[in-house]
DNA sequence: AGAATGGACTTTTTT
DNA sequence: AGTCCATTCT
């Protein structure tokens, strides 16, 4: 039959009762579900929370709702709206709707990040806030090129406060709606008067660019519904349904968004797990999910407690590993699928041999079981870690892809390039004037661009304006004359933003920015490659010119800078995944392996400190377990490089604290054995003393075999020479002596003359300056310079 | 003004 | 080990 509704878009009112006929398709729609998701399917109208453990299928569960609201003629497709949280959720969760109800029916949805949505709707209503539609948006390395910049005038010392500092403090405080006047008032120790004296020419700054940083695109919004509430009650006539998911991880700002949009119809539903919760240093507040109910004292709740994904073994741990942490919402999670293998525990000497046992195991699986490369996932806390599993596979011949880090947008020679494109869009944007001006060279120096600010600063100009007076801001001949090649470039171009296609304007652009002949001249291998990548961004101009009929540069320019590098995964390219384990959630792998699990670095040792950021890393490492549909590795090496130097680690806390221990096998399939009290002397860790041999500041090669004969059974390297005792090799340890004899080393028990007793966990820096951490039975971990700590070996 | 060199510092996770 | 920055050299 015939529904043409979906192609009135914007009719506000109109939205017939169902027929019998409607409410029977949409019931076959969701046929397939099990009974809860079924429930929350049709659980239309008024709040509604589903509680969804790993695998569960929630983003289904909310797809199909999707579906039946569609379906049942509920609403128009424009009167939907679905918050997820990466970009690439969002494009599956269309493209599983236009599966189910047809592509017509689904055109006008609005589905996307709380971020890109925002965007969208600042773009329309940006007048009414002062900017105008071709803002600029500003990610974490403009804004803090920018505070770094304004460090310099407001006379605060980058060495002592970092601008990351700063940025993250400022993103809290606007998170939490704290205005600049606020903050100044509250401002109770240095680090904070210094923040506060930042943060409103930080705003202003922002504004005078007519850009946005990631935290303004939620937290203008809020001040426009509050300052119009005309606008606000359109947008809550037009979203009749409001969907978010990972409502966990929402912050204030987003919390505000989704009450106010769902105010009048109280159709707000929401998808989560307290305990994936791992956004928190971000501002996500978990209290979001866990008051739901008393927010909304109407709302339903709906557990889906079955889990698709694991098997049951890997399950099992998941679990253990939760409930080592306090105040979850209830759940129990079970499934009906097989018993399963083990989680196999891999034990190494270093991150080299992690990754070769990995890179190993890898093949061995392929070999074995006939897997593809896309069907494993390396996971790891920390970007830097990618680099030997990187080595590994690269010398195993195995296809990889990374997902994170620095990615495709991040790098050097395409932001300078997207710098000319914001220039031609939005002349206002300083960050990306003062990027662009000298990139590459043309003779305007840090002289040239002193004058032209103070120039700006005396006249009331911005610095664009500035920069189109050379001669009046008093520049040399020479300078004035560079200074107005540039200029006359961006604005020749900027003259024809409207009437020019966004890829013609951006080749011709590039073109005459010289960005592409400074590096053909450069004529180096890396060279050839930010060449590479610069053609690849105009391709991408030019693809999405030619997408659709909004196609402009401006609004490429916002796109782009709120793609993370998650959304360009594709699952049809078969290669092994290696990502950060933050930048897992949500997927899912065959097989999964969580490496580097050592004290300091899984968790991070800042974490450990505090009991709620451990909780945090709990829950971290449950998300990375809950990724494994089949087969689960956890790892950890002995040494590992940190700020360019080898030092021993000990496996993690994580690992020991698990009641499952029946599921965890080790390499040779023995059973794995939890260290219970393993801050008491005889913690079986295997590090035996280091004598000293040749006076007092001997350094003593990891000579494995020795610390513990049993743990290493084979050579992974059968002609590898065996280890010296002068080797200074990539498995060298590094020990530092007190006055004594004995030996500071992770892993060995000491004294301190008022904390007591405890066990060094990590040792950093060398000579004078060498800290040790040391966990405390009694105080807790501390962090102590050895020259003065008096530390007595103990034992 | 710009390139080259040497020293300090670094690592949390990201829309 | 790599990156960023300040200083020095051209």
């Amino acid at each position: 039959m015939a529904r043409t509704f979906a192609l009135q878009p914007d009719d506000p009112n109109t939205v017939a009762e169902p027929s019998q006929a409607d409410m029977n398709e949409a019931e076959a729609l969701i046929a397939g579900l099990n009974e809860a998701q079924a429930e929350a399917a049709r659980t239309t109208e008024g709040p509604v929370m589903i509680v969804a453990g790993p695998g569960s299928g929630k983003t289904r569960t909310l797809t199909h709702r999707i579906a039946y609201l569609l379906a049942a003629k509920k609403a128009w497709p424009s009167q939907i709206l679905a918050l997820t949280f990466t970009n690439k959720a969002a494009r599956e969760m269309r493209e599983r709707i236009v599966k189910l109800v047809g592509a017509e029916q689904a055109k006008g949805l609005w589905m996307g990040t709380f971020h890109s949505i925002f965007a969208r709707l600042l773009r329309r209503e940006a007048e009414h806030i002062g900017f105008t539609k071709d803002f600029s948006i500003y990610d974490t390395d403009d804004t803090e090129r920018l505070l770094k910049n304004l460090m310099g005038r407001y006379g605060v010392d980058p060495k002592k406060i970092t601008p990351r500092a700063v940025r993250s403090r400022i993103s809290g405080a606007k998170n939490q709606m704290v205005t600049p006047q606020e903050y100044l008032r509250l401002a109770a120790d240095p680090f904070e008067e210094a923040v506060a004296k930042l943060y409103g020419p930080y705003v202003e700054a922002l504004r005078r660019a007519n850009a946005m940083d990631f935290d303004d695109l939620l937290a203008w919004p809020i001040r426009l519904f509050e300052q119009h509430p005309d606008v606000l009650a359109q947008y809550q006539q037009r979203w009749k349904y409001l969907h978010i998911d990972e409502y966990q991880d929402t912050n204030r700002a987003q919390y505000l968004l989704a009450k106010m949009l769902a105010a009048k119809h109280q159709n707000l539903s929401v998808v989560g797990d307290d305990a994936q919760s791992i956004y928190a240093f971000r501002g996500a507040d978990i209290q979001n999910i866990l008051s739901f109910q008393k927010d909304y004292p109407e709302a339903k709740t709906i557990r889906l407690e079955q889990n698709y994904r694991s098997t049951q073994k890997i399950l099992k741990l998941a679990d253990a590993i939760i409930k080592n942490n306090t105040g979850q919402l209830d759940k129990d999670l079970w499934t009906d699928n097989a018993e399963g293998d083990h989680v196999v525990l891999l034990e190494a000497l270093s991150e080299r041999d992690e990754a070769q046992k990995i890179e190993r195991t890898i093949r061995d699986l392929q070999i074995r079981y006939g897997l593809g490369n896309r069907d494993f996932a390396v996971l790891y806390r920390t970007n830097a870690q990618s680099r030997s599993l990187e080595e590994a596979l690269r010398r195993g011949g195995i296809p990889y892809r990374i997902v994170g880090g620095t990615s495709f947008y991040q790098r050097r020679e395409i932001k300078d390039a997207l710098a000319y494109l914001r220039l031609v869009v939005n002349p206002q944007d300083e960050a990306s004037l003062v990027r662009a001006i000298n990139t590459p060279t043309r003779g305007i120096g840090a002289k040239t661009m002193e004058t032209l600010r103070s120039y700006a600063n005396a006249t009331g100009l911005s610095l664009w304006q500035a920069a189109q007076q050379p001669e009046e801001a008093g520049l040399s001949s020479r300078a004035a004359k560079a200074v107005e090649g540039f200029t006359f470039m961006i604005a020749r171009h900027a003259a024809k933003v409207e009437t020019t296609p966004a890829d013609e304007l951006a080749r011709e652009l590039i073109q005459a920015s010289n960005l592409m002949q400074a590096l053909r001249d450069e004529n180096t291998p890396e060279a050839l490659v930010r060449l590479e990548n610069i053609h690849e961004l105009l391709n991408a101009v030019a693809e999405f010119a030619q997408s659709g009929e909004n196609a402009t540069l401006s609004a490429f320019l916002q796109e782009v800078s709120l793609v993370a590098d998650v959304d360009n995964l594709q699952a049809d390219d078969n290669r092994v995944t290696l990502m950060t384990l933050h930048a897992s959630k949500g997927l899912e792998f065959k097989v999964v392996f969580v490496a580097g699990l050592e004290e300091g670095l899984f968790p991070l040792s800042m974490a450990a400190q505090d009991p709620k950021e451990l909780e945090e890393e709990r829950r971290l490492f449950y998300v990375g377990v809950t990724r494994a549909e089949e087969l689960l590795f956890l790892s950890f090496a002995r040494s590992r490089y940190r700020y360019g130097e080898s030092q021993g680690a000990i496996r993690s806390r994580f690992l020991d604290e698990v009641q499952a221990e029946d599921v965890i096998r080790t390499e040779s399939g023995r059973a794995f054995q939890a260290k219970t009290g393993r801050f008491s002397l005889d913690d079986g860790d295997g590090f035996t003393q280091a004598r000293s041999t040749s006076g007092s500041r001997t350094r003593r090669t990891a000579d494995y075999a020795q610390i513990d004969p049993h743990y290493y059974r084979q050579s992974l390297r059968p002609d590898a020479p065996k280890p010296s005792r002068r080797s200074t090799g990539d498995d060298e340890r590094q020990i530092v002596y007190d006055e004594g004899e004995v030996a500071i080393v992770p892993g060995v028990r000491v004294q301190h003359p008022s904390f007591g007793s405890g066990k060094v966990i990590a040792l950093e820096g060398t000579g004078d300056r060498t800290t040790a951490t040391v966990f405390f039975k009694d105080v807790g971990q501390k962090k102590l310079k050895l020259k003065f700590a008096r530390l007595q070996v103990l034992g």
